[in-house]
DNA sequence: CAAAACCAACCAACTGGACGGTATGTTATC
DNA sequence: GATAACATACCGTCCAGTTGGTTGGTTTTG
């Protein structure tokens, strides 16, 4: 048992692109961030775009997760549509330094986002099968991801009010399709 | 007036960026893009920074013409909501260059987004006041920022049909807002 | 059981190239 | 002939990845 795993080393990416960036990940920054040496990283993972990929897939799993949880446990309140508008706005709640990795990967290699598309892909056809208004559903997903980009890249306030009245709109318009 | 003026500069600098990647986007390529050498780049901008900065800006400006314009010519059948709509969708046609130098920007220096930030907060204030149902119009603003990057970010295909629906069903739907 | 072989984890030092920026010219324009 | 518009050469730094180890634990083997 190591006493440095994979996710250890993610999450000092993570914090490293939250303190510092996405243009400073770097691995010597990475590799500081989690008291280890660069050789020791690379030991992990063998290239700085390895480490970009498993931190996107973390934040996939991450994200798929809290859906999940939304979903059992809000039960027969929303269906796969507030799941996922949920799941949205708790990333962003959580930390910022998860979606943050994605603008360090896109700048880095874009074909990284590949998982991402395929995955976004998956859930426009689900919406599209189980909604009786499938083009409205999608236009709530956009204005999600609009949301949450818009506080990503940082040209909404965080602490805007409006912010959680959105949200709450964001949901009831949801449950109706659903 | 010189051959090389700041535009074509920058427009070297977007197609760098639309060729190789927000990361790639360097002082070198952009003046080898523009058949210029380094030190002559950087004669017309001092630093990295101030050419994002030119880009950002650029972009700014080349958005709102879109919006005046559209304005202009659609005349009553739509008010600044509308007109917001229709330049994002606008933007994403003509050349995508242009928003992913917003990445690079991001990347670079998340305070350069600040001209950005600010202008977005006018048009949001503006919708506030003007519009029957804020709350909707904003989130109909966020669902078009959300295709916009959705497709800077290259998850979603750009040839998909929907995108085209989505589209007029915003502008339908901004209609009976503003 | 103990020596030998093996292996994952880790580190320090280094390499080679890229990159932002400077210094110092040279040429064209007014 | 002064100033803008270039070019050439160079510098220091940063950074991904390599090399060549060491260590501590596990497995194999005589």
């Amino acid at each position: 048992m190591s006493k440095i795993d994979k996710e250890a080393i993610i999450r000092a990416a993570e914090e490293v692109v939250r303190e510092k960036g996405a243009r400073k990940l770097t691995l010597d920054a990475v590799a500081a961030q989690c008291g280890l040496s660069k050789g020791g990283l690379l030991h992990h993972f063998r290239t700085k775009q390895a480490l970009l990929q498993a931190m996107l897939e973390s934040a996939i799993g991450c994200e798929a997760e809290l859906a999940a949880e939304y979903a059992a446990s809000g039960g027969e309140t929303g269906g796969p549509l507030a799941s996922r508008i949920h799941s949205m706005f708790a990333l962003m709640e959580d930390e910022e330094s998860l979606p943050r990795a994605l603008i360090a990967a896109v700048a880095e290699d874009p074909a990284l986002l590949e998982p991402i598309k395929s995955k976004e892909a998956k859930v426009r056809s689900e919406l599209l099968n189980n909604c009786s208004d499938p083009e409205m559903a999608l236009l709530l997903l956009s204005a999600a991801r609009g949301l949450f980009l818009g506080r990503v890249l940082g040209v909404m306030d965080s602490d805007d009010p409006i912010f959680e009245r959105l949200h709450k709109r964001l949901l009831k318009l949801a449950a109706d399709l659903d």
